[in-house]
DNA sequence: CTGTTAGCGCCTTCAC
DNA sequence: GTGAAGGCGCTAACAG
């Protein structure tokens, strides 16, 4: 709680030069700036966040907008927990903190973002679960934030993304089970204007015309994600009139609510029905069958954004703005998937 | 972007005039306050936060810590979501706004606290995962900051505490097996330091207690709060000599573990092993056998926290500081219980 | 190497 | 009902 006049006086030394020794600024006798320091360490001294913005005109904040009322947020599990966490030791490591700006149900996700900006808490957001159109992105893209997107968009304009290659994902799952014998492969997709649901859409298509099978529009069902919406999946399948010895899905939170709606429903899940989740995580692991899925390193994704956010403040950041990275996953095997008919 | 010189000079009114109309102060003719409210909306002005922090010495922004490199937070469903988007929201009524604040694996618990408090970016904070002895808590009641705890403490001191009744939890999981005959009943508790595991411990022993049933160390394990947790426990079940009838688990994320670790040892979980888990949430319903385990409404606890976050900040705060509650829990019955033997 | 000073954006007191 | 001015805590530019 003490501000920099305090310590000043109490060092007999003008604040000048406190907040010279501080910010490690040239030109400050050495015996001078350790007194300083320790006597900042005694003290805890800690310099006041709105003052030093104030001044600087930068927070040496980057803000991570998550929408807590969002079903997909409160469903599976914590993946931006992770992702977060590795990304904050990075801009840790160049000085910036990482705050996770929530934006609750009764808010509008557009308008929060634009009282954000205006405010001026944080140097740089990262928005997520990206729409095919996404206001978030127009807004941001009109406003001098600079910001970075996990996941793509179709909205116009040159902005950074990283995005998990959902393409390739669905197109691996495809082949995996082509190579085993199956011919009727169900997938989820999720709400049309959920971005992810595009390039899974057309990885999956991509991965059927590359084996020669036929399009049935009534495997392609589009669920909620979320248990529920796993559990809706299973139910629609069970009653299929010509049922599909697979199914993918484009997110693991649904799997567990696949399995129930399978199993209550008289079917085995990996023995009538082949199953191929999307990101593997420590409660599949301990699922029967385990699912096969995809593997990614989430604390490398954090350290990558973290990266990508900091290449946007610093000189280049124009030349930042045009960083695309498609996000690479690599197959796990699982007992739920065999041959039809096994 | 706009600041409040450049709304002042687009109006031809002085800047004072404008902040008063704008925070609705007294003593602003009518029209005048309309002709503000417009433009500011027409040029998307919102207050800097830095400036209006500096001048009133308070941010209107409430912290909410969680510490993202915690196994226990990485583990498990989105609790925290569901708890600080109700909680948000009823502060955005009262023109609070919420952050969350995450601590990071590599950086120190106690000494971020230290930095936030110093920095002055909230006005209050909330904790979460207490510890028997919690430094944060002997931190936070030397220093001026406002907090409310998620989850008590023997950390000495006066402060306000919300936490879910684990006591009674342990206590009446233990009555509803005993009542269908259990004798052996097997608990899994966290680490020794984390406080929930103290009250869930005494319920449990209670329980014993009130049915005559004597206590066997062999069958209180401390395990990690994780599904590798959940597993750990029951490969530890299944290697006992001398086998309980039933399990309580005092965190919902280990559920699937244990299911597993049943299973792969040809243990039945529900026909072999009554097992009665905590907190209910969508991922446990398709669980084949659905777990027994208790419901709790987390929008209204988010929103008696909201609450009790206020009463710190309003012109009672001391008596606020004695605020204590503990949460109820109801009981859900489940397929994976039934007596013993059956 | 150190002290002094201006001003970041805002709100509030005081004067009119 | 409105304008002018000071100062919240800090850093950077300028004197010395």
């Amino acid at each position: 709680m003490t501000d920099i006049r305090r310590l000043a006086e109490h060092l007999n030394i003008s604040i000048g030069t406190v907040s010279r020794a501080l910010n490690n600024r040239p030109g400050v006798h050495p015996e001078t700036r350790s007194r300083v320091l320790q006597a900042a360490t005694e003290l805890g001294y800690v310099a006041n966040a709105s003052g030093r913005s104030l001044r600087r005109g930068a927070t040496n904040t980057i803000g991570f907008v998550i929408e807590t009322g969002s079903p997909a947020n409160q469903a599976g599990d914590n993946f931006f927990y992770i992702v977060t966490d590795a990304m904050h030791e990075s801009l840790a490591e160049r000085g910036y903190d990482l705050v996770i700006l929530p934006c609750h149900s009764a808010d509008d996700p557009v308008e929060y973002l634009a009282r954000l900006v205006a405010r001026g808490i944080v140097d740089a957001l990262v928005i997520t679960a990206t729409r095919v159109q996404d206001q978030r992105i127009a807004l941001l893209a009109k406003s001098a934030m600079p910001f970075l997107t996990l996941g793509r968009s179709e909205t116009p304009g040159e902005y950074p993304w990283i995005d998990l290659d959902f393409h390739d994902v669905a197109r691996r799952s495809v082949a995996e089970l082509v190579a085993l014998g199956h011919r009727r492969i169900a997938v989820a997709l999720p709400e049309k204007d959920v971005n992810l649901g595009q390039h899974y859409r057309s990885g999956y298509l991509a991965g059927l015309q590359a084996a020669g099978l036929p399009v049935d529009p009534d495997l392609i069902l589009r669920v909620a994600t979320s248990e529920e919406g796993g559990y809706d999946f299973g139910r629609q399948l069970a009653a299929l009139p010509h049922r599909p010895t697979a199914a993918l899905l484009c997110s693991e939170a649904t799997t567990v609510g696949l399995y129930g709606a399978l199993r209550n429903n008289g079917i085995a899940p990996g023995t009538d029905v082949s199953i191929i989740t999307f990101r593997e995580n420590p409660q599949l692991r301990f699922l029967d069958p385990a699912p096969a899925c995809f593997r990614t390193s989430l604390p490398e994704l954090g350290q990558e954004m973290a990266r990508a956010v900091l290449d946007l403040l610093g000189n280049n950041g124009d030349q930042a703005r045009r960083n695309h990275k498609l996000w690479p996953m690599t197959f796990v095997p699982g007992a739920s998937v065999a041959p039809p008919g096994s």
